[in-house]
DNA sequence: AAATTTCTGATGCACGTGCCTCAAAATCTG
DNA sequence: CAGATTTTGAGGCACGTGCATCAGAAATTT
């Protein structure tokens, strides 16, 4: 009933204690034939450290960073919303979270501030920026110097395994399963909306919508993405231009993590009333457009997983524990009026 | 930067620290106004109690009993191998899970089980059960007794805060939402089959499902709910009865949270395959079934979570903390064959 | 065999809290 | 005011682990 401790191993592999404590964390000095020992009695044991204990005694506590872009739209305010309430709630367990904000656009200065960051400063940061020479390496020396790292949300190609965000192939081809089965019969096309094409994420999702809509709905056909840049103006004229160039529109797919300005271009606009509209992420502005019918759907992932599953690597690779797969898994949620 | 401790907090309050865990524990013996200059340093320095030293200091553990079914098919073994999941992932809280079956059909076995509990035995029980006087007076005893109690995913509406799952009547409505658009503009009836409309869960289902329907699709009638029973023959009997009946069906809604007897028998029969699909519950058919298009869709709560949100809760309520709520809810969860 | 080096054991303090005892101080009672 | 009672303080041990020191044992070299 109860778990082993450090003095029942030093029993059971006949050693002391401080022989114990110096093959659990790696001291040198010690025989291999020892270490062996040590090693046997705790797969016999089934011995687990007591981390609380161990993070008593080195009085040890958690601060990670998560370092976001420094524009963004309500998403982003929902992510540092749900980054403020995990806080409280890992309170107990001694960790603290700080958001950093960071200029997604210039690797050179994210480069830099990761360089800066001591294992004093911060046990871990989870970083929300794309993909870049310069933040692949300033990873993977931040790794060296003790300091846990993990890619949040958008993709970090390197180091696949320990990525907090969803399968983004997976959300496109989920938009375009919906899409196509609201549109019915229907044939036509459809328009697809994006901030920029530059980010793997936005590949991605493009990737999955194509090739599914492709499979399952040869009546419908997927227009060029129409990339606004984050400015509204130009959200307006590629829109109102796609919609007048384009007769037999159906649906409308809004692949940016931002759907505010583009949606609420559409709604200004005639006409638009019968097409199919998905759009991603949930914030206070999509759940109002699935209440009022504006969005049909909604694909998402639940920013409160993410900041938590984040947390949760971070401190496991601090503790050099696993985390359980299974758990940290980001699902691919769909929201509909009915369940939000 | 630190959390202040117990000392911090008897100098801010000029008192010992002999006095302040008086106070934190509840300790009698103390004069109000000492009580309350304690209270004012609790809040003034904004301490929290570092559960793991004082876990430690106890040597608390925690044993947290699932009492689920003795029947149930593959949505049941699912839950069964996150609760094993989750003993190992709790492993460093020094927490313990444990499945006990029970007959579900028999309020007086269950109660008596319940009473068996001391908090010696376990710190806490999730009950999946339906709701029954004797078992909702189990309950209340158990909690006198100091084991905490959550009920889990069968309702029971007399502790609806604490209790984990999802809300039946959003799932049913969702069920019904996709049901409908995914049959176009075709109308016709909808055939809906249960295990037994005498669980809370079932009626909320079936509740929000018509409202939904009704609401958003006039053209779509749905038929009286089929009882299975769990009975394999009579399922057989009475889905061919009624597609013999009804020529009219274009959609099926599977409400029971064990698909797979029901599906098998529709697969075997001829002239159903352009019948949209609705099920509830992942499982390895389920999940085949969307795969090879058997299944057009699945509402489904994540046995990870639940399993997880339930210790969690528990634990809680054995610590005399409280969870996050936001964390806590379990989400009506939707299954393509693409978001798998 | 002696000298040196490498390895191991014994011991003790620390972390923050719970819980216990004993004595001292404060308050109340008659 | 004395005596009884309630309230408070001081101190110490425990939980399981990390970390440090020092002495002694074992292995290796000279």
């Amino acid at each position: 009933m109860l778990r082993p401790t450090t003095k029942d191993l030093a029993k059971a592999a006949g050693v002391s204690r401080a022989t114990v404590d110096r093959v659990l964390n790696g001291r040198e000095g010690v025989k291999q034939k020892t270490v062996d020992k040590v090693n046997a009695a705790i797969k016999e044991l089934g011995f687990v450290r007591n981390i609380q204990a161990a993070n008593l005694a080195k009085s040890k506590r958690y601060r990670f960073v998560f370092a976001l872009p420094r524009s963004g739209d309500e998403f982003l305010r929902e992510l540092v919303r749900h980054i403020e309430e995990a806080e409280e709630a890992f309170a107990t367990d001694q960790i603290w979270c700080d958001v950093q904000r960071i200029d997604e656009n210039d690797p050179h200065s994210i480069a830099s501030f990761l360089a800066s960051l001591s294992p004093d400063d911060a046990s871990g940061v989870a970083i929300m920026a794309p993909e870049s020479p310069q933040v692949r390496d300033a990873i993977f020396r931040l790794q060296e110097r003790g300091v846990a790292a993990v890619p949040f949300i958008s993709d970090q190609t390197t180091m696949e395994t320990d990525s907090v965000g969803i399968d983004n192939r997976a959300a496109g081809a989920t938009a375009a399963l919906l899409l196509g089965r609201f549109c019915g019969a229907a044939n036509g096309s459809v328009m697809v909306i994006a901030e920029s094409m530059q980010s793997r994420d936005s590949l991605e999702r493009r990737l999955g919508f194509d090739k599914e809509l492709g499979q399952r709905f040869p009546a419908l056909t997927a227009l060029p993405s129409l990339e606004t840049y984050g400015d509204e103006e130009r959200t307006e004229s590629i829109i109102t231009n796609m919609l007048r160039a384009n007769h037999n529109i159906v649906g409308i797919y809004i692949m940016s993590s931002e759907a505010r300005v583009p949606l609420k271009i559409l709604s200004g606009l005639q006409e638009t009333d019968r097409l199919v509209r998905v759009a991603h992420e949930r914030t206070p502005f999509t759940e109002k457009a699935l209440n009022n019918g504006q969005l049909d759907c909604v694909i998402t992932q639940n920013a409160g997983h993410l900041v938590r599953s984040a947390v949760r690597k971070l401190k496991a690779i601090s503790d050099g524990s696993s985390t359980h797969r299974q758990q940290e898994q980001i699902r691919v949620e769909i929201l509909l009026p009915t369940n939000l």
